[in-house]
DNA sequence: GATGAATGAGTGTTCATTCAT
DNA sequence: CATGAATGAACACTCATTCAT
């Protein structure tokens, strides 16, 4: 069976490229044209492919945007984890290196939050196959764990003060949240590009600050 | 011509009352809907209006979220602007209060911020009446001013060490939207009410004490 | 009762009056901003009056129109009798002198036609008081007969050739419709005015040469 | 590839057999309920389409008009064309063929000038795919052009008298529009059918011996 | 597997008309 | 007599979704 299972290979490793190419047309028209605005069809156009055909490889409207903050969480929750396994470097260091990850996350897809946030105001999230929902928390919950464990680590190792690690993790995804709204906001009326980075800089530099002991 | 003018007065009145009414409505219908998910009959109903009567006081569907959004900002700049003013207090003081403003804001409509991104996320400014726009403009750039003032302020007085007052406001800004987004998002999930007050509070500790010398 | 009667014909005077002021807005606005996209409110807006204030002059808004009718209709109707009722006219001359009566007409009310063709081109006649229609088909009738009247004669005299007298006074009639659609529609893309006088100039010229011997 | 061509053709003439379907069930509404009055919806259940079937293919509800119009202007420009080139034809003849001409014209369709008419009163032209605009002028001239061509020929031969063969032309036109929204006001009252030839018949004999030398 | 064609279920908005005051 | 306020009834148009081919 050799051979069956080998076809079988192909049209799966199909099947994934065809998502991947769904996913990429959808991020670039979310990106330039909102959220509720643009319609199935222009995510198919953009794809160069029919609208039925989305539904071949997604449940819905919604499914698209869902797997695409699933693309993105999957991405920053392996960053994560990888900066927090990383034995030799020091807490302090690790929360520099913060800037740099999400820097980088907002530049594989700026429109993420934005986008998971309209998801969350639809009332779509019931549309949803219901294991989407729990791969979205899952994934969720293992980005934040990784990003308390580092906190964690810090006071465990009597760098930082205080002793509130989950909170810290919320505070810097606030932080993250906040700067990437701000950031969009601020496009919306002047499109000084990058202004994201240097405000981010100071943002975690004084959060930094904050939390160290000395 | 007393009685003309009193009669006139309580006609404005009235048509106050009844605008107030509506986006009460509103803000009630939106908070526990989302945003694209209300339909106007839907506020009407809730206002106990029909549909048809909404288009007296508002030009639009959108002119709906502005108006409400600009309640909000004018009550938020103007407690910007007495705290700024307020010579007595010190600037890392202003700071402690900034939590209890802010959570007064959230409190006082946790969907302005929502609103106030979907607003801009649609293209549908252009269907505003002009003016909204300036209102709105003007009223964001007020409270970011007083913002900035307070840290102007701890600077010239030399407890702030950033020189980057601009940015400093912007940070806070992004703090209290992150903020309210993630607690948003969590309410979608558990939810667990009132965290944002407890957050709030860390992310703000921290956020003075990284800025402060000494 | 004689002051009873005065009061009486005063209260009369003035609700013609107040008739008069809003048919006159009415033609004003229908002439400037076509027929359908007139609302009734901007006919009250034009005679400064409330558009409820309408309804107690006027059943409809296509009361309105059937009203303005006829009051061109009684116009017409009335120079056209006491054109064919003059003896010492020859009938070629009568014709000559129509160019002038529908010019007049014309520029009595431009709409006339336009706005008596979207009347019968709307389904309100049944929302009509039936006795406007028999006046208006009363009134129709009346301008026919005395056209035709004039050609009965011109034939009586053997000054005219065609024995259809109806025909003449009809086709009479399509001229002048022609005249004015054509003229409005050319104003549309050109606003060449008086385009009307020079073309019914030449059209009635034909005419008269066309039916008369020698 | 013939197959791959054979397959387009095939999917074109469905398509233009829809288009046709959807014009020919707007005239027959058009037709018996005026134009304002009738809606999508209307069209849709006449053409045994969903509404929003008529979408795929006009654009807008004032787009089916235009289309409606352009067919007949296509038809009509057509007849005029071919007219104007006969050589052997004499121009008296062939004025005597216009009441023809026009009289299918009519029969094809009766509502034709009344839609033009409401279609340049609507202020719906600005919705209009801008092609259709151009599309409407050139044929509407083109026709023009025609009719004027054959006066000038009479002229140029010595059998017309007049001089302005824009105007003869424009008269024609003026007779033939006033005939038919003469023929329609009629109908209102009493649908005497056919009522349309015998005046025109007249009209245009009348026209004929209006401008002939002799 | 892919799509062209079709549609059901809304949605925002307009406007003639009414009525309490 | 006049009107401000309110509404019912439409209506054009959109879009996610389905399905025969």
């Amino acid at each position: 069976m050799g051979i069956a299972e080998r076809k079988q290979r192909e049209k799966e490793m199909q099947q994934r490229v065809r998502r991947e190419q769904i996913l990429n047309a959808a991020k670039r028209v979310f990106h330039t044209r909102g959220f509720s605005s643009v319609t199935v069809e222009d995510i198919a156009k953009e794809a160069e492919l029919s609208p039925a055909a989305l539904y071949l490889y997604f449940k819905n409207k919604d499914d698209i945007y869902v797997s695409l903050n699933l693309q993105l969480l999957e991405y920053l929750s392996g960053r994560l984890e990888s900066l927090q396994i990383q034995k030799d470097i020091a807490p302090e260091e690790k929360i520099a290196t913060l800037k740099d990850l999400f820097n980088d996350v907002y530049r594989f897809d700026p429109l993420i939050l934005i986008n998971l946030f309209h998801l969350q105001a639809s009332d779509g999230l019931e549309k949803l196959p219901p294991e989407r929902l729990s791969q979205l928390n899952a994934l969720a919950g293992k980005s934040l764990r990784s990003l308390a464990a580092i906190f964690d680590q810090g006071q465990a190792e009597g760098r930082f003060e205080t002793h509130h690690s989950t909170a810290l993790a919320d505070i810097v995804w606030i932080i993250f949240t906040g700067a990437v709204l701000w950031e969009e906001s601020k496009r919306m009326i002047n499109p000084e590009k990058d202004y994201l980075r240097s405000t981010l800089d100071i943002a975690l530099d004084i959060f930094r600050k904050g939390i160290t002991n000395r």
